[in-house]
DNA sequence: CTAGAACCTCCCCCTGCGGCCGGTTCAACC
DNA sequence: GGTTGAACCGGCCGCAGGGGGAGGTTCTAG
């Protein structure tokens, strides 16, 4: 039983496969793109691995319980002058990678569990309005920094959530006032418009603090994505943008 | 300029793309596989996206920068009945997948890491040792839970890399000496192979610090990974497994 | 000798698009 | 009204890492 045939055994792909613990179709995969190739055929063409083989294979294997790429499996079992240092750098460079794909997930993780805690704590009945809430939360997070938006939110809890709905509705009445002189082209440097500009400013700045950067990120948000953020408001986004430019153009001339 | 058309505006695939962010070939796939097709089209064929068209592509971008799939998205924003419940399981789903995979990915990290203070630490020069070095990791892995693969890696630390070796030429002496038997078939109980084994199993123990689990990972290991263990070793994965087969009858006898 | 398991090669499928091809169509300018 | 360059159309191939199946041979145990 023990020293036997010193040609060494042979497996077939299933056996192989059951060894190994991978499956046929891998192999059959691996042997296709080049990985690992059956060392022997029959004369009828069915695979023969032999001992090198798998070897190769428990390689294979471990280099892939690594989370290399089978490209990279193979660049490194097939450059004989696999110095250490190419595998050190190429580890270096897989570990790298992987940081970068765990920010990625933790940054999805944070999105998500901020959302749960939307949906749990207070009122969001309306899926709707959930939606539209998500569309701004993705918009914010393109325009605001990690902190701004701590800040923002801190802030918003500060204040309350009654100071915030009178914020709003104080905001739509200047909103509507606004529009009344858009329509009737009242000049920009008249004292009522600049008055309610002024007014306007100062809701603003209950939010972001007078943190400047804040509030151009605010501004460069609604530049960029005035329609999304006007839905949900009783007016269309073309009004709102033409509002803007109007507000704009009183701040200027103030 | 404001307040105009109330038939509302009409963007073609480009100026959607440009404006929302995403490419061409994006918004054309999402009207291939049905997610987001376009309101109407010309009577050329050019797609016409309306202002319908433009919510649904930021709620889609909204969801898409959860991580959801185009297919969940699909069924988020089609299922008009989207109950917040719904919702809140759909990402509570998705956390926990993000989580399993933040999981994979720490794992992978620790065994690179672990690899890469090898490699940086002491002598690892020769590109073949480390390759079985990793083979024999990824088996150990797939035995060991990680406490007992710390608990070993302790053990050893504490025994010194001095003692390790001199474990290691005693165990081979060990095995050349129960080889010799092997070929006599000397009987299992002999005293002098069950001396042997006594020794060979103190040397385990002087690891595994008595931890039957432990032994017993081991041995399994040994049985199902004998070929790729013994690489490295001047015997044939034969005779080692012809061995440990005798071992484990004398342990029986014994 | 025969049955059934195992094996073979093709081939299409999945995600989420990128990119190219050959052929319309649009929009602006002359 | 004509021209021209940009935009647009559908269709197809490609990627990573295999899954799964069709349809046809071959191996192997009884």
């Amino acid at each position: 039983m023990i020293g036997k045939d010193r040609a060494g055994r042979r497996w077939s792909i299933g056996e192989l496969a059951e060894a190994s613990g991978v499956t046929v179709r891998t192999l059959r995969h691996y042997d296709e793109i080049g990985l690992l190739r059956a060392g022997e055929r029959t004369a009828s063409g069915h695979r023969r691995y032999t001992e090198r083989d798998l070897r190769r294979l428990y390689r294979v294997r471990a280099l892939r319980a690594l989370g290399l790429s089978l490209d990279e499996v193979a660049g490194v079992l097939d450059d004989s002058g696999d110095e250490p240092e190419a595998m050190r750098a190429l580890l270096a460079a897989q570990l790298r990678d992987l940081e970068e794909r765990a920010g990625q997930i933790a940054l999805l993780m944070d999105r998500i569990q901020g959302l749960l805690r939307r949906l749990d704590g207070r009122s969001m009945p309306d899926p709707d309005q959930f939606m539209t809430t998500l569309e701004m939360i993705s918009v914010f997070e393109a325009y605001f920094t990690p902190e701004q938006r701590e800040r923002l939110a801190e802030r918003r809890a500060e204040l309350g959530s009654e100071a915030v709905d009178a914020a709003r509705t104080e905001w739509a009445g200047l909103v509507e006032e606004l529009l009344g002189h858009v329509r009737a082209d009242t000049p920009v440097d008249d004292p009522r418009v600049r008055d309610l500009v002024r007014r306007w400013d100062t809701i603003g700045a209950a939010f972001h603090a007078g943190d400047e950067r804040t509030a151009g990120a605010a501004r460069r948000m609604w530049r960029d994505h005035g329609p999304e953020l006007a839905r949900g408001l009783p007016w269309s986004a073309d009004l709102l943008n033409g509002l803007v430019a109007y507000v704009d153009r009183v701040r200027r001339a103030g």
